[in-house]
DNA sequence: TCCTCGACGACCAGAATACGCATGGCGGAA
DNA sequence: TTCCGCCATGCGTATTCTGGTCGTCGAGGA
């Protein structure tokens, strides 16, 4: 999961960031409305943290500006919390999200947390794949109970695959969203960590379609329809 | 839009319920946790506010019954500005937002807009036709309900006829929409794909349509001639 | 009305290719 | 040092393309 941080003091800037990464996410920081805007019109995040009060400009215009573009990614604002009119304009900016400052960091790491789970479409923090589950809440995963012993790179494999369950996952969309920018994209990596994977939760639970990229679903749940 | 408010105290309550009715949503009314979760258990709603404090049963508690037994409709929950762990707690047990008291009544009409939404973008993206599904999302067909096995040019082709349903799709068209660049026009391949698509989906539903194209249908909507 | 001819599409099967996977080695960070 | 992540290579196989042949449709003429 890859998250871009827009913060121009930047103490707190650094802050989120150490503490999203040690939660597990990659993360991309800009310091300025117009840093910030370019990073998020060109890059695919799969959350975006940002400030109102920007200099360059303004979060809110930077929110409308991306919206206007059609993206669709979650965008969690900071405001003050006496400006609560910012708040407004901000959801009706297409903020899905807000925090008030000052905040405790765990409020901001389980909003993140809600959005991205919200946007895959999962209600509760718990994932669940056949014998798999999937905490994002305390980053662990399990196997019919027992601790799965994954390296990071596994796991944010295995998150970004939970969380798109079902749908076929691109090795590029892979790639962009478990590195930073500027990764070379003609290496077989991503081959060797499914496989790794794979030696660890079982080969059934991960399906590749040729040609497309990779699939995970519960070995049991074809032909599950949407709406039964 | 249908819209439950579960808030013990009586008088934020009715406010609640009279915003909102203003604003042009049908609302009902819970006072206590039980009340609260048995509605939300039996009746369909749009969204969901929940306050945190209640007797009877937990406003968390609630939430997480709902959750465990399925339900995914969005719920925006009520907290104390200085229980922030309150928040935290919430958002992992499935709340999809939270506004703290006291708060401004805008705030919670906009938030619920916000919600309602966002709800509805996670329509799932799946096309008809006749006994065959496409899950566009998942890159996924099913036949009466059982996954079909196609491979990426089958499933690239099926698409563009089920996107198209009812039209006449030339040759070109098709190798333009299958191919990236220059394809050499003067080969086949699509009637051997087209073949073997026959194969796997049976014969009545790719009509081909000689000198022009193919066309997809359900079977039952015959008559429908562009050509009589 | 029926027959014949030309054109178009369906099908088949072998060959070439692209694709995915496993392995082992190397360098850097913990 | 040990683990982790990255890269290069080679192999086996599914997938795709090619070329050919056969079947079918439609139109025009007898």
């Amino acid at each position: 999961m890859r998250i871009l941080v827009v913060e121009d003091d930047a103490n707190l800037n650094r802050q989120l960031a150490d503490t999203l990464k040690e939660a597990g996410y990659v993360v991309d920081q800009a310091f300025d409305g117009e840093e910030g805007h370019y990073l998020g019109d060109s890059e695919p995040y799969d959350a975006i943290i940002l400030d109102i009060g920007l200099p360059e400009m303004d979060g809110i215009t930077v929110l409308e500006k991306w919206r206007a573009d059609g993206k669709v990614m979650p965008v969690l604002i900071l405001t003050a919390r006496d400006r609560w009119s910012d708040k407004v304009a901000g959801i009706d900016a297409g903020a899905d999200d807000y925090v008030t400052k000052p905040f405790h960091v765990e409020e901001v790491l389980a909003r993140i947390r809600a959005l991205i789970r919200r946007a895959a479409g999962h209600a509760t923090s718990e994932i669940v794949c056949g014998p798999v589950r999937l905490d994002t809440k305390g980053s662990k995963a399990t196997m019919n109970g027992v601790a799965l012993k994954l390296t990071s790179h596994e796991f944010r494999l295995l998150s970004y695959l939970m969380h798109h369950m079902g749908q076929v996952v691109s090795r590029t969309e892979l790639v962009e969203h478990m590195y930073d920018q500027d990764f070379d994209r003609d290496s077989n990596t991503i081959e060797v960590f499914v496989g790794r994977l794979r030696k660890k939760i079982g080969n059934d639970l991960i399906e590749t379609v040729r040609g497309l990229g990779y699939r995970m679903q519960a070995p049991g749940a074809a032909g599950k329809d949407a709406r039964p």
